[in-house]
DNA sequence: AGGCTTACCTAGAGGTCCTAGGCAAATTAT
DNA sequence: ATAATTTGCCTAGGACCTCTAGGTAAGCCT
Protein backbone atom coordinates (compact mmCIF):
# COMPACT_ATOMS: atom_id res chain seq x y z
CA UNK A 1 0.00 0.00 0.00
CA UNK A 2 1.23 3.34 -0.90
CA UNK A 3 2.67 5.88 2.14
CA UNK A 4 1.22 9.17 2.53
CA UNK A 5 4.69 10.59 3.51
CA UNK A 6 3.80 11.92 6.77
CA UNK A 7 6.50 13.45 8.82
CA UNK A 8 5.84 16.20 12.14
CA UNK A 9 6.34 19.32 10.15
CA UNK A 10 3.41 18.09 7.12
CA UNK A 11 1.23 16.89 10.18
CA UNK A 12 1.45 20.32 12.32
CA UNK A 13 0.98 22.44 8.39
CA UNK A 14 -2.31 20.65 7.97
CA UNK A 15 -2.85 20.69 11.69
CA UNK A 16 -2.53 24.84 11.41
CA UNK A 17 -5.05 24.81 8.60
CA UNK A 18 -7.36 22.86 9.91
CA UNK A 19 -7.41 24.93 13.10
CA UNK A 20 -8.62 27.94 10.95
CA UNK A 21 -10.89 25.72 9.50
CA UNK A 22 -12.26 24.44 12.63
CA UNK A 23 -11.27 26.04 15.22
CA UNK A 24 -8.30 25.09 17.67
CA UNK A 25 -10.20 23.03 20.01
CA UNK A 26 -11.34 20.90 17.08
CA UNK A 27 -8.28 19.95 16.07
CA UNK A 28 -7.91 16.66 17.02
CA UNK A 29 -5.42 13.67 16.20
CA UNK A 30 -8.26 11.26 14.51
CA UNK A 31 -9.88 14.72 12.68
CA UNK A 32 -5.86 14.94 11.76
CA UNK A 33 -5.59 10.95 10.56
CA UNK A 34 -9.06 11.36 8.33
CA UNK A 35 -7.54 14.02 6.67
CA UNK A 36 -4.62 12.40 5.70
CA UNK A 37 -6.22 9.04 4.63
CA UNK A 38 -4.77 7.35 7.54
CA UNK A 39 -5.41 5.32 10.62
CA UNK A 40 -5.40 7.70 13.92
CA UNK A 41 -2.34 5.51 15.48
CA UNK A 42 -0.04 6.24 12.64
CA UNK A 43 0.29 9.84 13.81
CA UNK A 44 2.24 8.34 16.68
CA UNK A 45 5.22 7.59 14.95
CA UNK A 46 5.02 11.91 14.27
CA UNK A 47 3.99 13.38 16.89
CA UNK A 48 4.52 12.34 21.10
CA UNK A 49 0.44 12.85 21.55
CA UNK A 50 -2.14 15.03 20.81
CA UNK A 51 -0.75 18.16 23.38
CA UNK A 52 2.59 18.15 21.42
CA UNK A 53 0.35 18.45 18.00
CA UNK A 54 -1.04 21.42 19.70
CA UNK A 55 2.77 22.93 21.09
CA UNK A 56 3.94 22.58 17.68
CA UNK A 57 1.49 24.15 15.72
CA UNK A 58 1.53 26.90 18.60
CA UNK A 59 5.50 27.20 17.99
CA UNK A 60 4.56 26.99 13.99
CA UNK A 61 1.99 29.83 14.52
CA UNK A 62 4.10 31.88 16.73
CA UNK A 63 7.39 31.64 14.20
CA UNK A 64 5.03 32.81 11.10
CA UNK A 65 3.48 36.02 12.97
CA UNK A 66 7.02 36.94 13.43
CA UNK A 67 7.70 36.53 9.66
CA UNK A 68 5.18 38.62 8.70
CA UNK A 69 5.21 41.71 11.39
CA UNK A 70 9.20 41.78 11.04
CA UNK A 71 8.29 42.18 6.94
CA UNK A 72 5.60 44.87 8.05
CA UNK A 73 7.51 46.70 10.37
CA UNK A 74 10.76 46.94 8.09
CA UNK A 75 11.66 50.51 7.00
CA UNK A 76 9.59 52.17 9.25
CA UNK A 77 9.91 53.60 12.68
CA UNK A 78 8.42 55.73 14.93
CA UNK A 79 4.33 55.49 15.00
CA UNK A 80 4.58 54.43 10.72
CA UNK A 81 6.22 51.19 13.02
CA UNK A 82 3.64 51.09 15.67
CA UNK A 83 0.64 50.85 13.48
CA UNK A 84 2.70 48.46 11.19
CA UNK A 85 3.32 46.22 14.11
CA UNK A 86 -0.19 46.11 15.54
CA UNK A 87 -1.78 46.13 12.12
CA UNK A 88 0.09 42.35 10.70
CA UNK A 89 -0.37 41.28 14.65
CA UNK A 90 -4.29 41.82 14.18
CA UNK A 91 -4.48 40.60 11.00
CA UNK A 92 -2.88 37.78 11.71
CA UNK A 93 -5.47 37.13 14.21
CA UNK A 94 -8.31 37.85 11.85
CA UNK A 95 -6.62 35.41 8.74
CA UNK A 96 -5.67 33.00 10.41
CA UNK A 97 -7.73 32.69 13.54
CA UNK A 98 -6.72 28.98 14.65
CA UNK A 99 -3.54 29.58 14.31
CA UNK A 100 -3.96 32.70 16.70
CA UNK A 101 -5.64 30.75 19.05
CA UNK A 102 -3.24 28.10 19.45
CA UNK A 103 -0.44 30.88 19.97
CA UNK A 104 -2.26 31.33 23.41
CA UNK A 105 -1.55 28.22 24.96
CA UNK A 106 1.24 28.52 27.64
CA UNK A 107 4.55 26.94 26.84
CA UNK A 108 7.25 26.28 28.44
CA UNK A 109 10.41 28.81 28.22
CA UNK A 110 12.71 26.45 26.90
CA UNK A 111 9.67 25.53 23.73
CA UNK A 112 9.00 29.40 24.06
CA UNK A 113 12.17 30.28 23.50
CA UNK A 114 13.22 30.86 19.80
CA UNK A 115 9.74 32.46 18.83
CA UNK A 116 10.12 35.06 22.22
CA UNK A 117 13.53 36.29 21.52
CA UNK A 118 12.54 37.12 18.24
CA UNK A 119 8.93 38.68 19.22
CA UNK A 120 11.20 40.79 21.73
CA UNK A 121 13.53 41.78 19.39
CA UNK A 122 10.64 43.21 16.75
CA UNK A 123 9.16 44.82 19.71
CA UNK A 124 12.31 46.85 20.78
CA UNK A 125 12.87 47.58 16.86
CA UNK A 126 9.44 49.52 17.10
CA UNK A 127 10.30 51.07 20.55
CA UNK A 128 13.49 52.12 19.34
CA UNK A 129 11.95 55.54 17.84
CA UNK A 130 10.64 56.22 21.30
CA UNK A 131 13.92 56.13 23.25
CA UNK A 132 13.39 54.61 25.47
CA UNK A 133 15.58 52.31 27.86
CA UNK A 134 15.33 49.57 30.72
CA UNK A 135 13.53 49.05 32.57
CA UNK A 136 11.38 51.25 31.19
CA UNK A 137 11.68 49.46 28.06
CA UNK A 138 10.41 46.42 29.40
CA UNK A 139 7.73 47.92 30.80
CA UNK A 140 6.68 49.58 27.47
CA UNK A 141 7.19 46.39 25.44
CA UNK A 142 4.55 44.73 27.94
CA UNK A 143 2.16 47.53 27.77
CA UNK A 144 1.93 47.22 23.98
CA UNK A 145 1.62 43.64 24.30
CA UNK A 146 -0.97 43.51 26.11
CA UNK A 147 -3.04 46.58 24.63
CA UNK A 148 -2.67 44.78 21.30
CA UNK A 149 -3.22 40.94 22.37
CA UNK A 150 -5.98 42.51 24.46
CA UNK A 151 -7.48 43.97 22.00
CA UNK A 152 -7.37 41.81 19.36
CA UNK A 153 -9.11 38.77 21.75
CA UNK A 154 -11.76 40.46 22.83
CA UNK A 155 -12.55 41.61 19.22
CA UNK A 156 -12.74 37.82 18.45
CA UNK A 157 -14.47 36.77 21.52
CA UNK A 158 -17.40 39.29 20.09
CA UNK A 159 -16.67 41.81 23.74
CA UNK A 160 -17.09 44.54 21.06
CA UNK A 161 -19.88 43.67 19.66
CA UNK A 162 -22.45 44.89 22.27
CA UNK A 163 -21.98 48.59 20.83
CA UNK A 164 -22.61 50.04 17.62
CA UNK A 165 -19.49 52.30 18.12
CA UNK A 166 -17.35 50.62 15.00
CA UNK A 167 -14.20 49.08 16.44
CA UNK A 168 -12.13 50.08 13.52
CA UNK A 169 -12.66 53.72 14.93
CA UNK A 170 -11.89 52.39 18.22
CA UNK A 171 -8.80 50.38 17.40
CA UNK A 172 -7.03 53.73 15.87
CA UNK A 173 -7.58 55.44 18.82
CA UNK A 174 -6.24 52.74 20.68
CA UNK A 175 -3.00 53.28 18.90
CA UNK A 176 -2.85 56.67 18.95
CA UNK A 177 -3.22 56.79 22.51
CA UNK A 178 -0.34 53.82 22.63
CA UNK A 179 1.90 56.03 20.69
CA UNK A 180 1.34 59.07 22.78
CA UNK A 181 1.78 57.10 25.83
CA UNK A 182 5.08 56.01 24.09
CA UNK A 183 5.92 59.21 23.40
CA UNK A 184 5.38 60.99 26.93
CA UNK A 185 6.81 57.70 28.84
CA UNK A 186 10.16 59.13 30.19
CA UNK A 187 8.04 60.97 32.70
CA UNK B 1 -31.92 5.10 47.06
CA UNK B 2 -31.19 8.93 48.29
CA UNK B 3 -30.38 11.82 45.68
CA UNK B 4 -27.60 13.78 45.67
CA UNK B 5 -30.11 16.86 45.14
CA UNK B 6 -28.04 17.92 42.09
CA UNK B 7 -29.54 21.23 40.81
CA UNK B 8 -28.44 23.68 37.61
CA UNK B 9 -26.72 25.53 40.30
CA UNK B 10 -24.85 23.33 42.53
CA UNK B 11 -23.59 22.04 39.61
CA UNK B 12 -22.30 25.68 38.26
CA UNK B 13 -20.82 25.86 41.42
CA UNK B 14 -19.07 22.66 41.50
CA UNK B 15 -17.77 23.40 38.29
CA UNK B 16 -16.63 26.78 38.30
CA UNK B 17 -14.48 25.03 42.02
CA UNK B 18 -12.79 22.62 39.65
CA UNK B 19 -11.93 25.15 37.15
CA UNK B 20 -10.01 26.98 39.41
CA UNK B 21 -8.36 23.37 40.49
CA UNK B 22 -7.70 21.45 37.42
CA UNK B 23 -8.26 24.22 34.75
CA UNK B 24 -10.80 25.33 32.46
CA UNK B 25 -10.46 22.82 30.09
CA UNK B 26 -10.49 20.03 32.34
CA UNK B 27 -13.94 20.70 33.30
CA UNK B 28 -15.83 17.70 32.22
CA UNK B 29 -19.44 16.24 32.81
CA UNK B 30 -17.76 13.01 33.64
CA UNK B 31 -15.27 14.54 36.08
CA UNK B 32 -17.93 16.52 37.81
CA UNK B 33 -20.69 13.62 38.16
CA UNK B 34 -17.31 12.11 39.77
CA UNK B 35 -17.49 14.76 42.10
CA UNK B 36 -21.01 14.57 43.25
CA UNK B 37 -20.42 10.54 43.22
CA UNK B 38 -23.05 9.88 40.70
CA UNK B 39 -23.40 9.07 36.82
CA UNK B 40 -22.56 10.82 33.71
CA UNK B 41 -26.13 10.46 32.87
CA UNK B 42 -27.71 12.00 35.83
CA UNK B 43 -26.23 15.49 34.96
CA UNK B 44 -28.14 15.94 31.61
CA UNK B 45 -31.68 16.19 33.66
CA UNK B 46 -29.94 19.88 34.93
CA UNK B 47 -27.34 20.70 31.86
CA UNK B 48 -28.49 20.83 28.37
CA UNK B 49 -24.38 19.26 27.36
CA UNK B 50 -21.02 20.06 28.00
CA UNK B 51 -21.13 23.50 26.43
CA UNK B 52 -23.88 24.60 28.59
CA UNK B 53 -22.03 24.14 31.72
CA UNK B 54 -19.15 26.05 30.49
CA UNK B 55 -21.60 28.80 29.45
CA UNK B 56 -23.60 28.90 32.87
CA UNK B 57 -19.78 28.68 34.22
CA UNK B 58 -18.63 32.08 32.27
CA UNK B 59 -22.07 33.79 33.49
CA UNK B 60 -21.17 33.10 36.77
CA UNK B 61 -17.70 33.97 36.68
CA UNK B 62 -18.92 37.14 34.63
CA UNK B 63 -21.61 38.12 37.77
CA UNK B 64 -18.64 37.02 40.56
CA UNK B 65 -16.31 39.67 38.99
CA UNK B 66 -18.78 42.35 38.33
CA UNK B 67 -19.63 41.87 42.05
CA UNK B 68 -16.16 42.24 43.24
CA UNK B 69 -15.25 44.87 40.87
CA UNK B 70 -18.55 46.86 42.15
CA UNK B 71 -17.72 46.29 45.84
CA UNK B 72 -13.50 47.88 44.58
CA UNK B 73 -14.43 50.92 43.05
CA UNK B 74 -17.33 52.06 45.61
CA UNK B 75 -16.51 55.14 46.84
CA UNK B 76 -13.49 56.05 44.79
CA UNK B 77 -12.94 58.42 41.50
CA UNK B 78 -10.37 59.39 39.03
CA UNK B 79 -7.31 57.29 39.20
CA UNK B 80 -8.19 55.34 42.82
CA UNK B 81 -11.05 54.55 40.94
CA UNK B 82 -9.33 53.42 38.15
CA UNK B 83 -6.79 51.19 39.73
CA UNK B 84 -9.17 49.94 42.36
CA UNK B 85 -10.86 48.13 39.32
CA UNK B 86 -8.12 46.78 37.81
CA UNK B 87 -6.37 45.84 41.30
CA UNK B 88 -10.06 43.84 41.26
CA UNK B 89 -9.94 42.65 37.95
CA UNK B 90 -6.38 41.14 38.02
CA UNK B 91 -7.17 39.72 41.64
CA UNK B 92 -9.91 37.69 40.31
CA UNK B 93 -7.87 36.14 37.51
CA UNK B 94 -5.05 35.13 40.08
CA UNK B 95 -7.52 34.36 42.72
CA UNK B 96 -9.83 31.97 40.26
CA UNK B 97 -7.89 31.28 37.24
CA UNK B 98 -10.78 28.71 36.26
CA UNK B 99 -13.37 30.98 36.54
CA UNK B 100 -11.45 33.82 34.88
CA UNK B 101 -10.30 31.11 31.47
CA UNK B 102 -14.09 30.39 31.36
CA UNK B 103 -15.62 34.42 30.57
CA UNK B 104 -13.22 34.17 27.44
CA UNK B 105 -15.42 31.69 26.09
CA UNK B 106 -17.59 33.72 23.43
CA UNK B 107 -21.16 34.23 24.10
CA UNK B 108 -23.54 34.76 22.39
CA UNK B 109 -25.16 38.24 22.76
CA UNK B 110 -28.22 37.64 24.53
CA UNK B 111 -26.68 35.47 27.17
CA UNK B 112 -24.16 37.86 27.83
CA UNK B 113 -26.42 40.52 27.79
CA UNK B 114 -26.99 40.84 31.85
CA UNK B 115 -23.07 40.87 32.72
CA UNK B 116 -22.06 42.75 30.01
CA UNK B 117 -24.29 45.56 30.95
CA UNK B 118 -22.69 45.59 34.14
CA UNK B 119 -19.27 45.61 33.34
CA UNK B 120 -19.93 48.47 30.91
CA UNK B 121 -21.61 50.58 33.53
CA UNK B 122 -18.75 50.16 36.15
CA UNK B 123 -16.53 50.83 33.31
CA UNK B 124 -17.92 54.28 32.62
CA UNK B 125 -18.82 54.68 36.48
CA UNK B 126 -14.56 54.47 36.53
CA UNK B 127 -13.70 56.71 33.00
CA UNK B 128 -16.40 59.20 34.39
CA UNK B 129 -13.95 60.73 36.29
CA UNK B 130 -12.14 61.63 33.08
CA UNK B 131 -14.63 63.77 31.70
CA UNK B 132 -15.09 61.38 28.74
CA UNK B 133 -18.55 61.86 26.44
CA UNK B 134 -19.45 59.41 23.82
CA UNK B 135 -18.36 57.84 21.10
CA UNK B 136 -14.27 58.42 22.55
CA UNK B 137 -16.06 56.82 25.80
CA UNK B 138 -16.89 54.05 24.34
CA UNK B 139 -13.40 53.99 22.51
CA UNK B 140 -11.27 54.71 25.97
CA UNK B 141 -14.08 51.97 27.78
CA UNK B 142 -12.69 49.56 24.93
CA UNK B 143 -8.63 50.55 25.67
CA UNK B 144 -9.07 49.81 28.92
CA UNK B 145 -11.10 46.86 29.10
CA UNK B 146 -7.76 45.29 26.16
CA UNK B 147 -5.35 47.11 28.49
CA UNK B 148 -6.63 45.10 31.42
CA UNK B 149 -7.45 41.56 30.08
CA UNK B 150 -4.16 41.24 27.86
CA UNK B 151 -1.98 42.10 30.71
CA UNK B 152 -3.81 39.48 32.67
CA UNK B 153 -3.98 36.76 30.55
CA UNK B 154 -0.53 37.65 29.20
CA UNK B 155 0.63 37.14 32.85
CA UNK B 156 -0.96 33.80 33.32
CA UNK B 157 -0.05 32.42 30.40
CA UNK B 158 3.82 33.40 31.39
CA UNK B 159 4.56 35.70 28.42
CA UNK B 160 6.55 38.17 31.18
CA UNK B 161 8.29 35.83 32.62
CA UNK B 162 11.38 35.54 30.01
CA UNK B 163 12.45 39.09 31.38
CA UNK B 164 13.96 39.62 35.06
CA UNK B 165 11.94 42.94 35.31
CA UNK B 166 9.30 42.55 37.79
CA UNK B 167 5.66 42.16 36.62
CA UNK B 168 4.30 44.48 39.62
CA UNK B 169 6.88 47.43 38.29
CA UNK B 170 5.27 46.60 34.83
CA UNK B 171 1.70 46.51 36.14
CA UNK B 172 1.98 49.93 38.32
CA UNK B 173 3.80 51.72 34.69
CA UNK B 174 1.02 50.17 32.83
CA UNK B 175 -1.90 51.89 35.27
CA UNK B 176 -0.10 55.07 35.07
CA UNK B 177 0.11 55.37 31.52
CA UNK B 178 -3.63 54.22 31.17
CA UNK B 179 -4.51 56.99 33.61
CA UNK B 180 -2.27 60.11 31.91
CA UNK B 181 -3.76 58.76 28.51
CA UNK B 182 -7.36 58.92 29.76
CA UNK B 183 -6.76 62.87 31.01
CA UNK B 184 -5.01 63.86 27.94
CA UNK B 185 -7.92 61.70 25.56
CA UNK B 186 -9.99 64.34 24.79
CA UNK B 187 -7.46 65.45 22.17
C1' DA C 1 19.00 -9.60 -3.71
C1' DG C 2 19.16 -9.33 1.17
C1' DG C 3 18.88 -6.67 5.34
C1' DC C 4 17.48 -2.67 7.96
C1' DT C 5 14.75 1.05 9.11
C1' DT C 6 10.39 2.90 9.54
C1' DA C 7 5.72 4.20 7.83
C1' DC C 8 1.53 2.54 8.46
C1' DC C 9 -1.47 -1.19 10.00
C1' DT C 10 -4.86 -3.99 13.34
C1' DA C 11 -6.50 -4.72 17.82
C1' DG C 12 -7.91 -3.12 21.87
C1' DA C 13 -8.23 -0.53 26.46
C1' DG C 14 -9.95 3.50 28.60
C1' DG C 15 -12.02 8.07 28.63
C1' DT C 16 -15.68 11.64 27.36
C1' DC C 17 -20.24 12.99 25.49
C1' DC C 18 -24.86 12.09 25.03
C1' DT C 19 -29.57 9.58 24.20
C1' DA C 20 -33.24 6.36 25.30
C1' DG C 21 -35.84 4.23 28.43
C1' DG C 22 -36.82 2.65 33.33
C1' DC C 23 -37.53 2.78 38.33
C1' DA C 24 -38.11 4.91 42.57
C1' DA C 25 -38.18 9.05 45.44
C1' DA C 26 -40.31 13.34 46.22
C1' DT C 27 -44.24 16.24 45.53
C1' DT C 28 -49.00 17.32 44.68
C1' DA C 29 -53.88 16.16 44.42
C1' DT C 30 -57.67 13.76 46.29
C1' DA D 1 -53.40 8.62 53.96
C1' DT D 2 -53.39 7.06 49.59
C1' DA D 3 -53.21 7.87 44.63
C1' DA D 4 -51.40 10.39 40.74
C1' DT D 5 -47.74 13.04 38.88
C1' DT D 6 -43.38 14.72 38.43
C1' DT D 7 -38.61 14.24 38.39
C1' DG D 8 -33.97 12.72 40.02
C1' DC D 9 -30.98 9.28 39.16
C1' DC D 10 -30.23 4.79 37.14
C1' DT D 11 -28.53 1.15 33.35
C1' DA D 12 -27.39 0.31 28.69
C1' DG D 13 -25.22 1.50 24.83
C1' DG D 14 -23.46 4.16 20.63
C1' DA D 15 -20.19 7.47 18.78
C1' DC D 16 -15.85 9.67 19.04
C1' DC D 17 -11.17 10.57 20.86
C1' DT D 18 -6.48 9.19 22.89
C1' DC D 19 -2.87 6.17 23.10
C1' DT D 20 -0.16 1.51 23.46
C1' DA D 21 1.56 -2.95 21.76
C1' DG D 22 2.86 -5.58 18.32
C1' DG D 23 2.85 -6.81 13.28
C1' DT D 24 3.50 -6.23 8.11
C1' DA D 25 5.32 -4.26 4.24
C1' DA D 26 7.46 -0.26 1.72
C1' DG D 27 11.59 2.02 0.74
C1' DC D 28 16.54 2.72 1.49
C1' DC D 29 21.41 0.93 1.84
C1' DT D 30 24.89 -2.26 1.00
Amino acid sequence: MARAGLTADRLTQAAADLADEVGFENVTVSALARHFGVKDASLYSHIRNAQDLRVRLAVLALAELADQVAESIAGRAGKDALVAFASAYRRYARERPGRYAAMQIALDPDTAADSALKHAEMTRAVLRGYELWEPELTDAARLLHSTLHGFVSLERSGAFHSHPRGVEASWLRALDALDSVLRAWPA
